[in-house]
DNA sequence: CAGGAATACTTGCTGTAGCAAGAAGAATAA
DNA sequence: TTATTCTTCTTGCTACAGCAAGTATTCCTG
């Protein structure tokens, strides 16, 4: 029986197809998530990401720097993010006690309320566009394959 | 046995796990592909699919609508980004003979030797982050659960 | 306790993407 | 045929992201 060589030119279909679906899959999803934030609720989909890990974070603050981090942007990407979220009074900045450099991104009740509105779209788009397509073995599945990818981050 | 709730408020952690690590897998890997192709061949990741795209299709040629498509991106930005590759000489615009409206993208010699030496830079990232880490069993799983989420889009 | 290196955040600049409107051609229908 | 409508591509505008440089503060080393 013949074995396939692995023709270091080529990909094979599967490995087409697992790469290819997850550019794809990832621009649909995000897209469709962010067009749909944006009509609701006049909000990103990083705006809103933002104002979720921060409703999650002790204290309802976080850092900037871990900010940038936990929602996957540029520091810089991330003043101007908080630029915009605090323009709209949706989080202020507050100086950090231990280090004068450091600044708090804080939630704030408006900031709060605006998540709450926006929760059940985000909730409802990823479940409908993502998570419903699988079932919670095909999920678990899923998220450890993405640890091998993943250098070291943990799933939040 | 107590079975969990679903509560339709929040993420479980195995679809946390999916979901987020769509979003840091995506992010990391085409982040780190584009560096690398920009850095060793001043070359985009788009650029790159544009021309490896290009060079599959039978004459080398492709309607930029159905281009705009292949490579996931809205019309406007194909044309500027093929602009910028005609403007390197990678590519031409040639008139479309069936249809006065429409334009070919078409790969150019110099094009192709400019694909030719990115491609091994590229394949090497697609393997050394993200395909090695699977067998060819988990690279089929994950290419059909792509399928679930994608609309029509079948793997090229 | 200086003085230099490292860190945290912001700002200037640039590149790239999308939407909406426009121009040119094709398709349909009467 | 010609008028209306649809499609294809481009262009104007704007928004958002990243890098690199700048400023303020902290850390480290002698």
């Amino acid at each position: 029986m013949q074995i396939p060589a692995v023709n270091p030119n080529t990909l094979s279909p599967a490995e087409l197809g697992a790469w290819r679906g997850l550019l794809r899959a990832h621009s649909a999803l995000v897209h469709d998530l962010d067009a749909e934030l944006r009509a609701t609720h006049a909000l990103s989909l990083q705006e809103y990401e933002v104002l979720l890990t921060l409703a999650q974070a002790p204290e309802n603050r976080m850092r900037m720097s871990d900010l940038a981090v936990s929602v996957i942007l540029s520091q810089s990407g991330l003043t101007r993010l908080v630029d915009r979220l605090a323009q709209a009074g949706s989080v202020e900045r507050t100086p950090c006690q231990a280090d004068r450099r450091g600044l708090n991104a804080e939630l704030t009740a408006a900031g709060r309320t605006r998540l709450e509105q926006a929760r059940p779209t985000h909730l409802a788009g990823v479940r409908g566009g993502f998570l419903d397509r699988f079932d919670e073995a095909e999920l678990g599945v899923l998220a450890r394959l993405w640890e091998r990818v993943l250098p070291g981050a943990t799933a939040e």
